[in-house]
RNA sequence: GACCCCGUAGCUCAGUUGGAUAGAGCAACGGCCUUCUAAGCCGUAGGUCGCGCGUUCGAAUCGCGCCGGGGUCGCCA
C-alpha cells in the first residue's frame, strides 16, 4: 500500500520539480474519516518552498495519476494533509496472498540469512527458576521467534556458571542440611540457601548413598554435594522451561573459557594495549580510558577474576562464532554490568553496535493485595513453577508479552487465579477456536470448500466494512512482525492479535459464513481461514497454543 | 549523590519514525442467544496524558528543570 502510493506520489512530485526537497512520509491515520493512509509532505514542503501547505497539497494531487481501480478517493483536509482512501478491492484482492503463503505468512527477510544470537535466561543453577527469569524466558524466546520470522539464523543461548563462590555456597547448603538430616543440630551456614530444595536435595543424597558422606573428607563430601545439586537444579531448570516451550539450542559453559585459554587471552590483550595494570594484588581494567566513569576490578586479589571478565570473553566468543546481530536479555539489575562489557568489547576490536541489549524491568507480584517481598536465600519466594501451576503456560506467557520490556510488571496472583477465563489470551484463543469450528461446521453438514487455487475466489463479494476493516487488519500482519523484530519488542503482537480477534468477532457477528449463495459462502470462508492462519501464526510466535476448541 | 526504567480513565496497560477529536481490557451501568462456539457482540459512563518551561505549522511523544514510584552503583553475578 505505502509502495503502492510513493511510487505514484513521487512521480508527481518530481513533475512538479518537488521531489529532492524532502522525505516522502505516509501514515496509517488513527481515524477512520481520515482515510487509509495520509502524507505530511504537503507541510514539510511548506517551509523551503514558502507557500501555503494547502495549496502545494493542491498541486500535489493535480499532478498525481492514480488508477480509480485501486483509490476511490484523494482529500487535502486540516493544516495540509493529504489522504487517500483505497477501494476494498485493493484489499481484498490481496486475501489470497495470505491463503498461498499459509503458515509462513509473515515471514519476511531481512534478515536474509544472517546468524543471530539470542542470549536469554542463563541463571546459574543455584536455584528455581523466578518469576522473573520467567518473564525473560518468554522475552528471549519470542524475540527469537521474531528474528526467525526476519529471515536471520537464530541460536538461543543460556550461558551459566557452574564453578565459583555461588556454587560453593550451594554445596556447603547442600551438605549442612544433609548432616541435619542425621544431626538436627549442624549449623546452617549464614549466607546459605535457605530455600526447601535444598533440603530436598540433601534427602536424595540420603536415600542414594545413605551416611556415606559423614565418614568422608569434607572436600570430597561438598564435591558430591554440588555435582548432584547442580545436576538436579539443571533438570528442574530445563523442566520448567520446556513447560513454556522454551528450548535453548546452546548451553554455553563459563568454564570452557577459562579452560581454552580465552581468559587469559582477554587479558593479555588488555595488558598489551595498556589497558589493564595491578593494584592493591588485583588486576585493574582501565575502563575511565574507554570513556567510563571509573576503573574496574577484572582479576580479584584472590585470583578469582570478577564477572566482568569472562562477560568480556564470552561477548568476543560471541563475534567469533560468527553472529552478526548479538541480543542480550538481561533483567534490570544487570544494567550496570553492560557499559563495562561493551567498552571492553570494543576496546578488543570489535563493534559494540551489533550488540543490542534488551532490559527488563522486574515482575513484582501481589498475593492478597499484597506485594510479595522474593529472595532467592529466603524461602518465601514463589518460582516460576508455580506461577504456572496457578494460571498455566498459556496465560503466563501470554501475560508476560503484553507488555513493553520497560514497564514494571504487576502480576496479581489472586486476580490472574480467579479470573483466569477472562485472560486476555483467551479472547485471542477463542476467536481461533471459533474459526476452527466454522471451518469444520463448513466443511461438514455446511458443504462448502475452499478451492485450490485461491484465485478463483471472488473476495470482492467480502467488501462489507466488518470484512474490510478485518482484511486490512490481516494484511498488516507481516509489518507488525517485522516492526516488533526490528525495536526488539515483543509486546506489539499481543495487541495486535487483540485487534484481529476484535476484528474477526465483529466480522463474525455481523455475517454468517455458511449462506446458501455459494460464491458469498466461499469468499467468508476464505476470510476466517486468513483470519485463523494470522492469529496462528501469530500466537505461534508468542508460544502460545492455538487450539481447535474450547 | 550519580546513572537507568516508569508516571496516560477507578485498576492493569497500549499509543509505531512528533500528526487531526488520546485508545483497549478489567471493574460499573443498560441491551443482544430457535440459525456456523454468548470464553462473544452492541451501547453508556469514565482523562488538566505527574507539574512547569521550551523547540514548531503541530507535543502523551523531542529538550531542560522539578515532583513521585522502582532499580543499579562491590575485589557478588
Amino acid at each position: 500500500m505505502k509502495k503502492y502510493l510513493a511510487e505514484h506520489v513521487g512521480a508527481a512530485l518530481e513533475r512538479l520539480g518537488y521531489h529532492s526537497r524532502v522525505e516522502l512520509q505516509f501514515e496509517t491515520p488513527k481515524q477512520e474519516a481520515h482515510g487509509d493512509l495520509t502524507t505530511n509532505v504537503a507541510m514539510l514542503l511548506a517551509k523551503p518552498i514558502g507557500k501555503n501547505p494547502r495549496a502545494i497539497a493542491q498541486e500535489i494531487v493535480g499532478a498525481l495519476q492514480l488508477d480509480p481501480k485501486d483509490v476511490s478517493g484523494t482529500e487535502i483536509a486540516g493544516p495540509g494533509f493529504i489522504n487517500f482512501r483505497f477501494t476494498p478491492g485493493f484489499f481484498t484482492r490481496q486475501l489470497a496472498d495470505i491463503l498461498r503463503h499459509g503458515a509462513a505468512f509473515g515471514r519476511t527477510n531481512v534478515g536474509q540469512g544472517r546468524k543471530a544470537m539470542v542470549e536469554f535466561v542463563s541463571a546459574n543453577p543455584t536455584g528455581p527458576l523466578s518469576v522473573g527469569h520467567g518473564r525473560q524466558a518468554a522475552i528471549g524466546d519470542m524475540l527469537a521467534s521474531l528474528l526467525e520470522w526476519t529471515g536471520y539464523a537464530v541460536t538461543r543461548e543460556y550461558y551459566y556458571n557452574n564453578a565459583g563462590r555461588q556454587m560453593r555456597v550451594l554445596a556447603q547448603s547442600t551438605l549442612a542440611r544433609y548432616r541435619q538430616l542425621f544431626d538436627p543440630n549442624v549449623p546452617f551456614p549464614d549466607d546459605g540457601y535457605q530455600g526447601e530444595y535444598i533440603r530436598l536435595i540433601a534427602e536424595e543424597i540420603k536415600v542414594e548413598r545413605g551416611d556415606a558422606l559423614l565418614s568422608m573428607p569434607e572436600e570430597e563430601s561438598l564435591k558430591i554435594c554440588q555435582a548432584v545439586a547442580e545436576g538436579s537444579l539443571f533438570d528442574a531448570i530445563k523442566a520448567v522451561l520446556a513447560r513454556m516451550g522454551v528450548r535453548h539450542d546452546e548451553f554455553y559453559n563459563e568454564d570452557s573459557l577459562y579452560s581454552s585459554g580465552k581468559i587469559d587471552e582477554v587479558v593479555q590483550e588488555f595488558r598489551s594495549k595498556g589497558l589493564a595494570y595491578d593494584q592493591e594484588g588485583a588486576v585493574w581494567l582501565k575502563a575511565t580510558a574507554l570513556g567510563l566513569e571509573q576503573d574496574r576490578v577484572i582479576i580479584k586479589s584472590t585470583g578469582e577474576p570478577t564477572y566482568r571478565l569472562p562477560d568480556i570473553a564470552y561477548h568476543c566468543e560471541k563475534f567469533r562464532r560468527g553472529f552478526e546481530l548479538i541480543v542480550d536479555v538481561f533483567g534490570a539489575d544487570h544494567v550496570a554490568t553492560i557499559p563495562d562489557v561493551l567498552a571492553g568489547v570494543k576496546a578488543l576490536g570489535y563493534d559494540p553496535e551489533r550488540v543490542r541489549v534488551v532490559i527488563h524491568q522486574f515482575v513484582t507480584l501481589l498475593r492478597d493485595g499484597e506485594q510479595v517481598k522474593m529472595s532467592k536465600r529466603l524461602a518465601n519466594f514463589v518460582t516460576l513453577d508455580d506461577l504456572i501451576d496457578d494460571v498455566g503456560a498459556d496465560a503466563v506467557r501470554y501475560f508476560f508479552l503484553m507488555r513493553a520490556n520497560g514497564t514494571h510488571l504487576e502480576f496479581d496472583l489472586n486476580l490472574a487465579k480467579e479470573q483466569s477465563e477472562k485472560n486476555p489470551v483467551y479472547y485471542v484463543q477463542y476467536a481461533h477456536a471459533r474459526i476452527a469450528s466454522i471451518l469444520r461446521f463448513a466443511s461438514g453438514e455446511g458443504g462448502v470448500r475452499l478451492p485450490e487455487d485461491p484465485s478463483a475466489i471472488d473476495f470482492g463479494l467480502v467488501a462489507g466494512p466488518a470484512e474490510v476493516v478485518l482484511t486490512k487488519l490481516l494484511l498488516e500482519f507481516p509489518r507488525i512482525v517485522a516492526g516488533a523484530a526490528a525495536a526488539l519488542e515483543p509486546h506489539r503482537l499481543p495487541a495486535y492479535l487483540t485487534d484481529v480477534a476484535m476484528a474477526f468477532h465483529r466480522f463474525y457477528h455481523d455475517h454468517r459464513v455458511v449462506v446458501p449463495e455459494a460464491q458469498v459462502a466461499q469468499a467468508r470462508l476464505a476470510l476466517c481461514a486468513c483470519t485463523r492462519t494470522v492469529l496462528a501464526n501469530g500466537l505461534g510466535i508468542l508460544g502460545v497454543s492455538a487450539p481447535e476448541r474450547m
